[in-house]
DNA sequence: GAACGGATCGGGGGGATATTTC
DNA sequence: ACGAAATATCCCCCCGATCCGT
């Protein structure tokens, strides 16, 4: 991170250009001077086709999941599948959030940037990283509110949620 | 003047666009945001013509205020989008009020001052505060004076409000 | 920042409802 | 004094992250 003194009026300038809580400095300028154009128009784009679900049924079906000593690894488990199953969909719904902490991200750094203690890891198979140090009823939560986003029926998110 | 943290990436980039040496920070983003042209413009109040509401159908149609949670998030949307809609016809309409309190304001500070507990947020894209801690019958009346105030059709306002 | 999982509890936001004002 | 409208208190629930147990 560098340091870089804005006058008043373009500091205000910048602030009213604020998507939503915590967005930093960097993130609204990138936005405004279309530094990623091609990732902007990609993203926020059209619903994501329902996944066939055949990795989720598997690990629900034959046991791997229940394998699964701590709810952690349950958790972990499910997202990296979800994931495979569907990363553009992935891609899309991961942008959930808390009140000021950020759930998923493709890099460590942004996840402590945006809590304290927020305990990342790594997702198997995938370039994203999520937040850990949450009860068991956050995790549920935060895959329900994934799945919905991606795409799945209520009833397949309740059985996974269940099973966390 | 004020301090900024900007990447590594984006601090390049505006160093890049340096034009002549010395040039500052402030005066290389002006020029990429074209912030003076585009200041300029909003003052020069172009006259309100009922806006296409395309941003406000759009919206309600591919259900991104169906999406939001809750009734505070719609409401900080729709505000958000007739703002983008027209900015004129934004800043004109905004000085609606209540008995004692203000409800749109560009300082979060005048906004507090004229109540109690009144729970200004800024809105997304635009330089203006609302407040906050109120009912949702109240939100969507607020949302009402100023869709009419901005020359929206009794319908159109009806339909967004109920969406609340 | 290094053990780690996650329950528990403190803090804050949303907004219905009680209260106040006209 | 009564009703309607506006205010803002206050309760509930959600989220965060400390800290306890393993």
């Amino acid at each position: 991170m560098k340091t870089i003194e804005v006058d008043e009026e373009l500091y205000r300038y910048i602030a009213s250009n604020t998507r939503h809580i915590g967005e930093s400095a960097s993130d609204i300028l990138r936005r405004l001077l279309k530094l990623d154009e091609q990732l902007a128009s990609v993203r926020r784009q059209p619903a994501p086709p329902v996944a066939t679900a055949q990795g989720i049924h598997k690990i629900l079906e034959q046991g791997e999941l229940a394998r699964q000593e701590a709810a952690i690894d349950r958790f972990m488990l499910i997202l990296s599948e979800l994931y495979k199953e569907n990363p553009a969909a992935f891609a899309q719904a991961s942008d959930i959030k808390g009140r000021k902490r950020i759930y998923f991200s493709d890099s460590e750094e942004s996840l402590l940037a945006a809590g304290n203690t927020t305990k990342p890891k790594a997702i198997a198979d995938s370039p994203y990283w999520v937040i850990t140090n949450t009860n068991t009823g956050r995790k549920r939560n935060i895959v329900a509110q994934l799945m919905a986003a991606m795409g799945y029926s209520h009833g397949l998110i309740e059985q996974v949620c269940q099973s966390i």
